[in-house]
DNA sequence: CGGTTCCTTGAGAGAACTCAACGTCGGTGG
DNA sequence: CCACCGACGTTGAGTTCTCTCAAGGAACCG
């Protein structure tokens, strides 16, 4: 389908391991090491391979059926993981940004259930699986973690699993975006619309749709990669039974 | 909404600290300490309560907010999970079968964000949080299990939460209880129609018609509790785009 | 027996989809 | 430098799938 030329990410950049202390990392509050013992951190370190160099858009960090012998953690731009079903359509499971783990879903299994591809600039960090087993081993400090995460993600994909209209789902979406891409000029998404569809279920044209009439309602100004919100508290009104993000301040405070 | 009489789990039943060794539980292949080492199985039999006494249908386990020091493990019978609706809808997040552990998206929380209730004659283990955590400091095997079983949720909850039309969720879901639910004489289903639609996001109705139709074209009989598979490769045709189950036989053996 | 819940079927309504067209933007090459 | 191309975003029109509303039958229970 894709005319894009895909760039595979094993042969683009030569891993370096241990090029920076995990200490030192600008996305370290958000990694599952921020606030780690200096022991484990050093642990980490040692089995953790970082790829500082920017892994470029449309780059494959993995696809469907490879060897799932490593998990990525995201240090900078946005990861995008998906499955494609027999007649080409994509359907998104999951954007990650940074700080988060890129394969809690196949912690048991050997061989990756999704596709995984940078759909902005990007840099990662991985941990071989059998070096990540060890780290577990040593340190339960860190295995409690994984843990959590693996479990704070199943809860998330419960709560998005359910059943809710397109205007539901869109303000959801953006809601859980002002936490991961907020900038000082409003929430700067990092991708296209028929993403963020094949994400929420929807086809392409209906966020398209939902996004002109939220505009239009006054709750935020809409351009393609740059959405500011307006009125957080309408949205939420709409997002609240999505259970997916938590209340804005402005809602916090009234109750 | 409902006038059911809902029995309270913990004044119904004196949980029996290690009644029985787990290793002769007759669900233990399903359990996640199924082949564990005998030294763990000694130390999980210690942490662990059974309630042997049958938890009738109707009966709740927890309500969303209730503080989960807790995780369950279901020995016999089914228990839904489930969230409600400002309007009193309800939306079934899972049905845990056997071995299945409840609780696997609350590890990192402090209260529950579902219900769960037992929709059959059931029995249920739990185990305390606490306990729990100490265990897997002890057991790094147990922890590995754990993190898998976590992880395969996920990997689950991920699949099903795709855009799929209602042919498809049924097939899918008939597929996913025959390894479930399979008797000589054909799935027996413990859940209703209601639960079913609600679990896959659809009317009542829905499930109904679709199930109607199902039968018209020979796949299977459908009566209100035990369902009869007749052509599986036709129900795996549909549900194959899902990903929620593996293959049937025949169709194993012709790929 | 009533009463309730569950299951099933029909008819109409509505939300989201598909198909189609058009404008914009950025890159590429003549 | 500008024309061309493709990808992306937006809007409109018609269709379709699923839902809602309504009703009746079956099973179960007090």
């Amino acid at each position: 389908m894709s005319a894009e030329p895909i760039r595979s990410f094993r042969s683009s950049i030569a891993p370096a391991r241990a090029v920076v202390d995990c200490a030192h990392c600008p996305t370290a509050t958000a990694c599952i090491v921020g606030g780690c013992s200096r022991e484990d951190l050093n642990r980490w370190n040692d089995a953790m391979f970082s790829h500082i160099p920017l892994t470029m858009p449309g780059t494959t960090l993995f696809s469907v059926g490879d060897s799932a012998d490593a998990v990525f953690i995201v240090r900078a731009g946005c990861i995008k993981t998906f499955t494609t079903d027999s007649e080409g359509n994509e359907r998104v499971r999951g954007f990650h940004f940074p700080g988060s783990i890129v394969g809690l879903d196949t912690l048991g299994n050997t061989r990756w259930a999704s596709n995984a591809c940078a759909i902005s600039a990007s840099q990662v960090c991985h941990i071989d699986k059998n070096q990540l087993r060890a780290l577990l081993q040593q340190s339960p400090d860190l295995a409690r973690r994984l843990l959590e995460r693996t479990s704070a993600s199943l809860s998330q994909a419960l709560a998005l699993s359910g059943d809710y209209s397109a205007d539901q789902r869109v303000a959801a979406f953006l809601l859980l975006m002002q936490d991961c891409a907020s900038t000082p000029k409003g929430i700067r998404l990092p991708m296209t619309r028929r993403d963020i569809a094949n994400y929420l279920r929807l086809a392409t044209e209906t966020v398209c749709r939902v996004l002109t009439r939220f505009e239009q309602q006054g709750w935020l100004t809409s351009e393609p990669r740059l959405i500011r919100l307006l009125d957080t508290g309408a949205l939420w009104n709409l997002a609240e039974a999505v259970g997916l993000c938590t209340a804005p301040d402005s809602k916090r405070l009234a109750a």
